[in-house]
DNA sequence: AATTTTGGCTTGTACGTACAAGTGGATCTT
DNA sequence: AAGATCCACTTGTACGTACAAGCCAAAATT
């Protein structure tokens, strides 16, 4: 991943607010004080805080500022990140299968290309937590292709998505989804402590990422009883 | 809304792309190009051509151009606009209820603010099919405010939204969505020509305008089985 | 005292310039 | 003929400038 001014100051601030340096409802220094602390034009500057914008941490306040907003409580922007980074705190993440070389699922939505299949398959599944409440069963699988030592390895504050970004300079430049109510079947249910036949959401995702044949094709299966799935957008 | 000379050309070319005149796949003017044929700068090319990009209407290959992208063919784009907008041609849309004063719902996910629950609301339900099949039954409340005349009055090309933009010049400017696997209850089961108790997808949306007083609060309940709702996001 | 005006801050739009970096065909060299 | 180099094109990053427009409190006017 190429670095660049303006992705410096987007982490570095991104980072303040995940931190809670900068609090919900905090204005953010102005473009200008950013400019001469950080010594950048304020194009750059503006380029940075667009990204926060689409990502949500920010609010912008024409004539006032910009200011840190309230992230869903929800199990929010899925389309952003992955589970552990969309969520606040409480979050507990079981390991039901460690990553491994498995068979590529033939039921994901999103068809891995040839390339893909000719390579081997790594996979994990977990199962998130809200505290003692199970929410989502999650299968993942991605071609095991570039990312040397992966398997055996902690991932990064339990997340995967920060472990590629972190450990391999991989980011998540965009995503496919589809989604599905389905009756939970047997295995999901029990995992989810519910009812077989119980309505779930299915969620399949192809993340695409700065490495072009490197995608991730996560399988996702929500209990929305307690805990629905949020989004939000904004221009 | 005020007029910009970005929202110009990006409307320009989203026309262009929307009515087929700019092909999935054919290369879009090169930013030096739009820049001499409309006579302004590459930063205000770029930042229409951005929008496009987050709205998922093009691709950009750096070197080579920007490219029309296929749009997903499924229910897509839900954090964009709303459903007729989002989905290709043949999509028909009944009126279960036409738009009238109601009460505001007490059951919707997101709360309307005190000065929306002072005022009046208006109401309409719709029924939304792919060609024979009910796929989706919506309803939306929305504060009866600025928006004259809009009862009686037939929407733009049968969207709310179009209409908003096009009569109003009001603009959606963000979104809140909650996600939830529900049962379908009776009266959903029947429009939508389905078992009651089949599980369906419950979307609770918030839109957001450049009116700060107007909100737009829509319940959704998907029938997922033959056309599952799609999403995507692109850096 | 109440109202209006001003001025200084903020973000929004738009201008223009320069160079880096990816792409691919034409040209030159071996 | 095959390979390497070059060049003209594309988008990406970053610089700098200017003014419009929204917000708000202090100052001037009524």
């Amino acid at each position: 991943m190429k670095r660049t001014r303006y992705k410096e100051i987007e982490t570095l601030l991104k980072v303040k607010i995940q931190h809670g340096v900068l609090k919900v409802g905090d204005y953010l220094p102005s473009e200008n004080e950013l400019c001469t602390n950080f010594s950048i034009t304020r194009t750059t500057v503006r380029k940075a805080l667009d990204n926060l914008l689409k990502e949500g941490y920010i609010e912008k306040k024409h004539g006032k500022g910009s200011l840190v907003k309230e992230r869903r409580h929800s199990l929010g922007l899925l389309n952003v990140k992955g589970f552990s980074e969309a969520v606040g705190m409480n979050v507990n993440t079981i390991f039901l299968q460690e990553p491994a070389k498995r068979e590529w699922s033939t039921t994901t939505s999103f068809r891995p290309s040839e390339n893909e299949l000719k390579a081997n398959s790594l996979h994990f599944e977990q199962l998130r937590c809200v505290g003692d409440d199970p929410v989502m069963l999650e299968n993942n699988w991605f071609a095991d292709l570039e990312l040397k030592n992966i398997i055996g390895q902690e991932f990064v504050e339990g997340s995967f998505f920060k472990t590629l970004s972190q450990k391999y300079l991989i980011e998540v430049t965009g995503s496919e989804q589809e989604l599905r109510a389905e009756y939970a079947d047997e295995r999901t249910a029990g995992y989810l402590k519910i009812e077989p036949g119980t309505p779930i959401l299915h969620i399949s995702v192809k993340f695409h990422t700065n490495k072009s044949n490197l995608n991730i094709y996560s399988e996702l299966y929500c209990n929305t009883m307690k805990y629905p799935i949020g989004n939000s957008y904004h221009l």
